[in-house]
DNA sequence: AGTACGCTAGGACAGTTGTCCTAGGCCAGA
DNA sequence: TCTGGCCTAGGACAACTGTCCTAGCGTACT
């Protein structure tokens, strides 16, 4: 049993990799199985279809997500430097990004491409980011439009991820970054000015 | 040859849409032949390979992108007119980005995870709409800082349409592009003052 | 009227996919 | 030492993929 757990944590490591590096579909069992050097047949014991493997590596995700947040809400004490955690993230996991792109954005979007049934719960993904981003804007003072700036962080990590990932443009990333971080100075200082901020 | 060239341009049609709405990989020779009633053997008479098939799409959509740009530099007389029209594409092709994302950047994306050669080609279509922004900025007086504005829009247009895919939120998207309506309104005031007008 | 050729349909082909079965190896408990 | 059950390897299976071949249709030109 416990090696049992172990094997299947390591399938899921490596398709959570694997997916990201060459999307779902393109990801084979033969692929996986040839990177943890594993029978074929093997998997069927711990896992009975693809789809199975998919909802592992989306529920890590989430999990892995989940830690991620509660981490920065202990290390950075206000909500302002919490949302500037998130808006470095396209700097600290700028080489995956520039070879991969998001790893949310980029599942979602084949997911929704196949049909595919899990879309839904790669979408929350997305959700958990926003609720929390939400939270941290509420926190500096922007109750009424807290969620839209959530979003607007969001669309911001996306975008850029998405050039970054086309361009691999290094310079671009930073410029951006610095940009985000300057208005979310601006958002800090106040509601009322926030609004004329970001025009 | 007159109605080779008429189902040829059939099939680069139907496989543009279906790339586009499923994948490219997702999208099979068996798919484009039945949404054509076309045998599938048949292909093999226009297209050698399907990566042929993916050439010719992207060959087309090069045509159609510079045949819009041509079209936006007639219609709008002003750069800030212009670039206006890219903005608000979202909006214009809101139907069809929310249900299927942008097709540059999924294109690009997918491409990418498989390692595809043609990724440089549809990379080639982001490049097209970042040197026309470039122009326009420069026209704006913006000679400096062009390219970077330029990719700033870039990264809007890809932001908005991933989040509007993933979350087919109407409001979000509006909200987004009077953002950037406004930003724009206050880059096309002057050089100087754009500086500080993003932030 | 005859012929050459662009075009099409249908199917063959090998390779790969996800799924599933079965036989055997391993190790804990009796 | 024997036994039961978790775990694994290897392969079978049908379905599908992209590729390719061949026979026949239709239509323009001689």
């Amino acid at each position: 049993m416990e090696k049992g757990a172990a094997t299947r944590a390591q399938i899921v490591a490596a398709a959570d990799r694997l997916f990201y590096e060459h999307g779902f579909e393109h990801t084979s069992f033969a692929t996986i199985a040839g990177a943890l050097q594993i029978s074929r047949g093997n998997f069927y014991h711990h896992f009975k279809t693809k789809d199975d493997i998919l909802s592992a590596v989306i529920e890590e995700r989430l999990a892995a997500t989940r830690r991620m947040l509660q981490q920065w809400d202990a290390e950075a004490p206000e909500p302002a430097g919490r949302i500037r955690q998130f808006i470095r993230i396209v700097l600290t996991n700028g080489q995956d990004i520039q070879n991969y792109g998001c790893p949310v954005g980029t599942l979602t979007a084949e997911l929704a491409k196949l049909g595919h049934p899990c879309h839904r719960d790669a979408t929350a993904l997305f959700t958990l980011f926003r609720a929390w981003l939400r939270e941290q804007f509420v926190e500096l003072g922007h109750q009424t439009d807290a969620d839209a700036l959530a979003m607007h962080v969001l669309a911001f990590s996306q975008g850029v991820a998405t050039l970054s990932h086309a361009f691999r443009d290094d310079e671009f990333v930073h410029r951006e970054v610095n940009r985000l971080e300057a208005w979310l100075d601006a958002c800090a200082a106040g509601p009322a000015f926030s609004q004329t901020a970001d025009q």
